[in-house]
Order: structure tokens, then sequence, then C-alpha cells
DNA sequence: TAGATTGCATACCATTCGGTATGTTTTTAA
DNA sequence: TTAAAAACATACCGAATGGTATGCAATCTA
């Protein structure tokens, strides 16, 4: 059974993770956060020791999730094809898919959300949050690496800026799409950054 | 003359943006951007209303900055060339001259980062994040449609997506170069885009 | 040069903040 | 069934917060 105090953790995680994502961390006050779902302060300080353990394990849920769902879509699209650069255009296809339902912009990126008051955080906190970009760094640079053996592209690219230029499009969508109030843009820039690795590897000349 | 109060908004205003940019704005309190400026909260209510008033002034002056570089750089390609695609190649290239001498990440994104606290403005805050977005958007997909009418692209793509592209390139490398700490990840990510331009609009097959 | 305005400092205030101490209820396990 | 541990609630605290009221010296203006 998952137990009573473990729900109760999450809908705080959850709630903390949503209101974050609209004032900050810094602009969220534990008084807020659970008058918002009903709790106390009590509850709260059960579960974390301070608001700091609590922007802990936020970001650690946050970076494994993501983390998670970048393996199971590289493993789905492995079984799909053999050929890597086939497979990054299904990985960029599935990571498509999971936002074409959305009606309204997603919330926001917890990193990013973390990243631009890195301050607030303490050391482990902003550790989480380079590792985070530094696994899916290097797994993305590998598979990128893999495509450039066999498909040489037509331009001088280097596997790791464009391993980045992924992560990139994400963090940049995001930001048009809540500063513009538009659900569809992190889809479009999803289907150019596609297009742009088709183009630099489906062709070798120029 | 530019006037000593003047120059005192002024450092305010710099001392701010800096100490957003790292903790965020309600992660900035008056007593912490006052006592590291060496001033008391009597200067900072001369020269601002209310924190909010500051938050306001900050993003009017960064927006306006920014819509004033792009006009700049625009001009200047303009002067180069009278191809539109060229125009807006030298235009990402002036871009990219800019980010050249960094040896430090670009501390940030003030519309960025506002962004990821939205809830914490007003809604006349809100609207100036809004619509300096709304117009280099504007702009931009009006060169890239020059280009498109001359440069028939090798895709279906569209002109504000495009556009958008451009600007969410900086948003996304600015997270990603702070969260690393790689000074030239703004670089790589300007020089994909713009080969990603040059394949568009260069190629007529496929 | 008198008066008014600007530019800033000092002192203070109500509220909110993160955090603690101490309960009380509910669940778990022997 | 009962003890203990877990899951919460209540009340409180010092510090930090945004903001105000007031004072005063420098500067500008008539």
């Amino acid at each position: 059974m998952a137990g009573k105090g473990e729900e109760t953790r999450e809908r705080i995680l959850d709630r903390a993770q949503a209101m974050i994502l609209e004032c900050g961390y810094a602009g969220v006050s534990i008084d807020k956060l659970i008058q918002s779902l009903g709790l106390t302060k009590g509850a709260f300080f059960h579960h974390f020791r301070n608001k700091n353990d609590l922007a802990r394990s936020l970001i650690r849920r946050y970076a494994d999730q993501g983390l998670e769902l970048f393996s199971d879509n590289l493993a789905r699209a492995k079984k799909l094809t053999d050929d890597p650069l086939q497979q990054f255009l299904v990985l960029i296809g599935l990571y498509e898919e999971i936002f074409e339902d959305l009606t309204e912009p997603y919330p926001g990126c917890l990193l990013a959300s973390y990243v631009y008051e890195l301050q607030q955080f303490d050391e482990q906190t902003r550790a989480i949050i380079n590792e985070e970009f530094v696994l899916s760094r290097a797994e993305l640079s590998k598979l990128i690496g893999e495509i450039m053996t066999i498909h040489p592209p037509c331009r001088d690219v280097d596997p790791v800026s464009l391993a980045d230029g992924f992560m990139s499009v994400f963090e940049g969508a995001f930001i048009l799409s809540k500063s513009l109030d538009e659900a569809d843009i992190t889809i479009q820039q999803l289907r150019h950054y596609k297009t742009y690795i088709e183009l630099i590897f489906t062709r070798s000349d120029v």
C-alpha cells in the first residue's frame, strides 16, 4: 500500500510544483502552500525538514521523471528501428505526441524555474539540476554520435551542441509558450528541430 | 546633465536586475538590494513607489533595450546586403558577435526570469513581457516572410514559428548556459539556428 | 538670498516569513 | 487489544518583509 502519509507528501509536492512554476520558489510561502491544500504547518513539517528540503525533493522527483521519460522514449524508439537517425527522429516524435493534446501551455520546466533563482538553493539542490542536464546531454550526444558515424552530416556539427539543442528547444519553447499563452509553440519548435536533424543528416552535399 | 538622482536610479535598476537574475524577483528583498548598494530605504522609495514599480521599470527598460538592439542589428544588416535571407543571416551573426567575447555565461533574460514567476506581477507588467515577444515576433516573421517569397523553402515552414525559433534559441541557451556554467552554449545554438535557416532556404530539393 | 524642490537617511510599523514545541488523532504492529 | 509510531493540528516565536512618516542637507529657482 502507498500509505496515507506518502499520498499527502505527493499532494504537497504536486501543488508546490504547480505554484512554484507560477510564482517562483521564493514566491511560494509555506503558509500559502498548505492553505491551498487545506493542511497545516504540522503536516508540512512532518513530511519535510524545511523549505529547502521541499525544494530538493521536488527537483529530485522532477529530474528523475525527466530522465525516466527519456529512457522510456529512447527504448521505444530503439525497438521500432535499428538506424540511430531514425531512432532519434522517432524519439523526437514521441515527445511531440506528449505535447499534441495540450490545450493550455505546458506549465513549465522546474529546472528552468530553479535556474532563474539559483542562489536561493543549497549546493546539493544545484548539483541535481546540473546533473540532470549533464546526464541528458551525455545520453543524447552518444546517440547523435552513432548517427554521425553512419550518416555523415552535410555541415560540421558536434554531437554535444546538437544534444544541447534538443534540451534547449524545450526550455526556450516553454518560456515563449507561457508568455504568449500559446500551447502549440513547443510542438512547432520540436518539428523544426526534427527538420534540422533531417536536413543535417540526410544530405551530404553543400 | 544626467542628474545625480537619475544616476542613483540607474544604479538601483542595474543591481536589481543582476540580483533578480540570480535569486528571482521574490528572492530579492528591498533590504538586501539597498544594502548591497550602500543605500537606505529612503533612497529606494524616493525613486520607486513600491517593489512592483521597480519590477515594471526594470522590465520596461530591458524590453526597450532588447527591441532597440534588434532594430539596430537589423538596420546594420539591411545596409550590408539587399537580399532578405542574407540580411537575416547577417543579423544572426551580429548577435553571435555579442556573445563571442563572453567568458562567463550570460546572466540570463529578465523576461524569462519574470515568466517563471508571472503571478508575482501585476497585469501591466505582464503586458510588457507579452508585448516584447509579440513585437519581436512580428518584426522577425515579416523579414522571414520576405525571405520566403524570394527563396522558396525546401520544407513547408511558417514564418511565425521560425521567428519564435530565433527567440527560443536565446531563452533555451541561456538556461543551459547558466545551469551548466558554460559561456559558449548560446553561440553554438545561434550557429545551429543559422545553419537551419541556410539549409531551409538554400536547397529547394527533397 | 529665500523658498521650494530634490535626494537621501533614520526610525518605526504591521504583516508575513520559516521554523519549533507540543499537543491530538489515527494508523500500524505485536 | 494495546503500545507505539505515524499523521496531522494548534499555538507560538524571532526574524525578515514591504512600506510609511519624518527629518535634513544639497541643489535649484525666483
